[in-house]
DNA sequence: CGATTATATCGTTCTTCGACGATAGGCGAA
DNA sequence: TTCGCCTATCGTCGAAGAACGATATAATCG
């Protein structure tokens, strides 16, 4: 157990590497910049200021929110997107650790 | 041309979506640890230490390379990687800027 | 030179991602 | 309840990613 490196997975570059793939994608990266300057939240105005189709802005949210990087509140008929802290925390410190 | 938020791709997402990408699988971030705790270089040693065939890693340092977050000097009939610090602190620049 | 070692590249196969339209479900308003 | 809006989900298709073995290239050693 003085292995250098241990073979195994390495539970923090898989973490890593599951919020960096959450980022991997432009729209995904406006849609958290876009969150962060509108101190709130957001309904279907992010299909306005993405040119994508409904169905693809949704699948970007859903890929954000399963990797806590963003969370939504049901408000009535719509959807209240805002920045997920915790999980945008994480990242940072992943991150900067490097 | 007061367009709140412009539909263009914004210079800033495209680069951060890259270098997510670039962190976007676990065995690259491993590399990158890796390069991160030895000060110096390493040769042919990342091959040994990620479970991969030599062309997957080679594969995966091209990558990372690509990406601007390591760098490779030839050294006589090897190379010696090591991180690229401007790249990552340019990484580390976006990430934070979240 | 010939052998050895370290890397890179090529070609293939399989999987995952990204985008879309169509459709279904939920909620508030009329 | 019926209509209309917002969102999620499904099915499909093409593009890109990931892995491998085989092979090519380059440099050192004997």
């Amino acid at each position: 157990m003085s292995r250098r490196t241990p073979p195994r997975p390495i539970a923090a570059d898989e973490d890593l590497a599951k919020l960096a793939r959450a980022l991997a994608h432009p729209a995904r990266v406006r849609v958290l910049r876009l969150l962060a300057r509108r101190e709130g939240c957001i309904g279907c105005d992010i299909v306005a200021d993405l040119e994508l189709a409904q169905s693809t802005v949704s699948e970007h949210l859903r890929i954000l929110k399963a990797a806590g990087l963003i969370e939504g509140e049901v408000d009535g008929p719509r959807i209240c997107y805002r920045l997920h802290r915790e999980g945008l925390a994480r990242l940072k410190e992943l991150v900067a650790a490097l």
